[in-house]
DNA sequence: AGCACCTGCGTTAACGTACACGCAAATGAG
DNA sequence: CTCATTTGCGTGTACGTTAACGCAGGTGCT
């Protein structure tokens, strides 16, 4: 491995001239510029990251948006996990993060949240940006040209650095596929669990879902923050078994149902399929009252987003404008091996 | 951050002091380590990893074991595919890594093979213990105290620092269960087809199987390098559809039991449950030939081998003894999704 | 007593890059 | 022709840890 001064040396010229010339700063002429870049072909040279780091001791600070971890049943717990286990795996190459939480539909909270961060000093910044148009709008106000990660939903027209996250129209598919087999017969209505909350993933789970049901199917749209979710659910028990012979739910309430089903005494006679291993869900897969849990690894959306901006900011090293993630089947036989996995990091 | 020297002097000792006890080498008092120890504490001191593998240059060179890469159609390419991933990731970190192959019954070949490891120095070792007893001779002979890491499959009476793999006989119960809910009636056979290496995995995978599968089962040997293959698949043709009701591969296979079954015009009446993505497995899921894939992330544990031994080596961080995947159910709707994935690194 | 050896610890160079500083030569303005 | 400014480049130090080296004082042996 060749070194700085070996560059220079052979192109006649000191250290500092070929560091200037690899990054381009302060003064230096187009000929020397040209024998250093030789020299540096000749002899192979890479610029060893290591000293680099530590002569620059790069600091990563790291801004995370997110929405509260316990809001839709837990489910941003996961992708928190994710990003506290790269946080500790990096915590030796300075990558620090601090968590900023809101609630998707309290703007000026929100407002006051982008206040306290504007305060302090940060390198890079993940995302998951549910009020798309106020995240827009802080591209030019706060993030200038620091890194922008996107996680669980993406704003394609945004200058975002990366997108991590899913497709949720194939995953609608998957769901209607699995259902189809558990069903035999033809006069049979599916139930279809959704909200009003305009989520994209939602609607693209449900769109992808009629597109391979091949069963007659109902729709109903639970409020966000439902007041009356007794009310509603008991509305629905009683076509349990008779009216509706499978049960769809497009995001991570499905342990709601799962419970109705068990009450009922219908325990792998409607087959129930929904999203995300929180912590209800998990239990109902274990007592096979929920049939399939569909994910996209939020976990690893969270290792990743922190993932990829150390390895920008620390390496360097660029990564893809989008990282998809794969759509996971779980039930009752693997769930365990999926539990142990958390484990690893 | 408090560094070395900031201990040194509260302890009022010097930084070579310090330095001498934190990593306990060379000589020094009891006393002043108590010092030293309370100073470290009080003043929350951690070794800056970065001096620190500036300072060493560490340099991590594993040789890796495994069989050749276009074995088992093509199986073992995905755990190569992972190391190689890592590997280019890890670069700047000096991180290197040198690829003996064997075949799995050759013995005379392995000793040359090992005879020629022998030669070169290595840090590390990575290895897929097929050969048990040769392995373990080598525990002795050439591993010294180098962290040994076994993927793929474990000899758990060894020394070896970490097993990445999988548990086969849970793979087995998804399989029987996935089969279980694509037949209907009664009165099934399922062709279970397996081989006569007398791997574990195999021969678990069938066991979970038979525990939980609800027909009648018939099973097929088929030895592991068959001069005689047509000869076999045709005596199984004719019973397809009639005889057998579903077809069960425990190893990576599956393909040509696809193949014929496409030949006969019986797609989607069926069922065909096999194991790894293999090429041939992934074109045959697509057409829908092959219902589900079960994988036990043979990519990951490629990756994860080199990365544990870098995180020993270069991070000083220690992981897990044993590290089990998760078992993926692959089918036609979430294969994209997979095969997506795997270009994210 | 004399000598060898051991114990505990301080000193120092090395690792490779980044960057501030400043000197000398070249250039330009008057 | 002089002085100020710009250009091109060399020098030197900092970054924090490691580990080789060696010194001073103590211990044990003959």
């Amino acid at each position: 491995m060749s070194k700085i001064k070996d560059v220079a040396k052979r192109a006649g010229v000191s250290a500092g001239t070929v560091d200037r010339i690899i990054h381009n700063r302060g003064r230096f002429s187009e000929e020397t510029a040209d024998r250093v870049r030789k020299a540096i072909s000749d002899l192979n040279y890479k610029t060893d990251i290591r000293a680099r780091n530590f002569s620059l001791s790069l600091k990563c600070r790291i801004a995370v948006l997110m929405p509260f971890p316990e809001l839709n049943n837990d489910y941003w717990k996961l992708p928190l996990e994710g990003m506290k286990n790269a946080l500790e795996e990096l915590s030796a190459s300075h990558v620090t993060a601090e968590f900023f939480h809101f609630h998707e539909y309290n703007h000026d909270k929100f407002q006051n949240m982008i206040r306290n961060i504007r305060k302090k000093q940060f390198d890079a910044f993940v995302i998951a940006p549910l009020l798309h148009d106020e995240i827009l709008k802080l591209f030019d106000t706060l993030f200038d040209d620091k890194p922008v990660v996107f996680f669980d939903s993406d704003i394609e027209s945004s200058p975002r650095y990366t997108y991590i996250g899913q497709k949720s129209v194939e995953a609608g598919h998957l769901a209607a596929k699995l259902m189809n087999q558990m069903i035999s017969g033809s006069d049979n209505k599916i139930l279809i669990i959704t909200t009003d909350s305009g989520n994209e993933h939602l609607t693209d789970r449900v769109t992808g879902f009629l597109e391979k049901i091949s069963f007659k199917t109902e729709t109903i749209e639970i409020p966000v923050n439902p007041d009356n979710m007794t009310e509603i659910l008991e509305k629905i028990r009683p076509k349990l078994g008779s009216e509706y012979n499978g049960v769809y739910v497009a995001y991570s309430s499905c342990h709601y149902i799962a419970q109705m089903i068990e009450e009922q005494g219908l325990e792998k006679k409607i087959p129930l399929v929904g999203y995300d291993l929180v912590p209800d869900n998990i239990m109902h897969l274990e007592r096979e009252t929920i049939s399939y849990i569909l994910t996209q690894r939020p976990i690893d959306q969270g290792y990743l987003s922190i993932k990829t901006l150390y390895k920008k900011i620390i390496l360097g090293q660029e990564s893809a404008s989008e990282q998809l993630m794969p759509i996971d089947i779980i039930t009752q036989e693997n769930l365990a091996s999926y539990i142990r996995m958390r484990e690893i990091s």
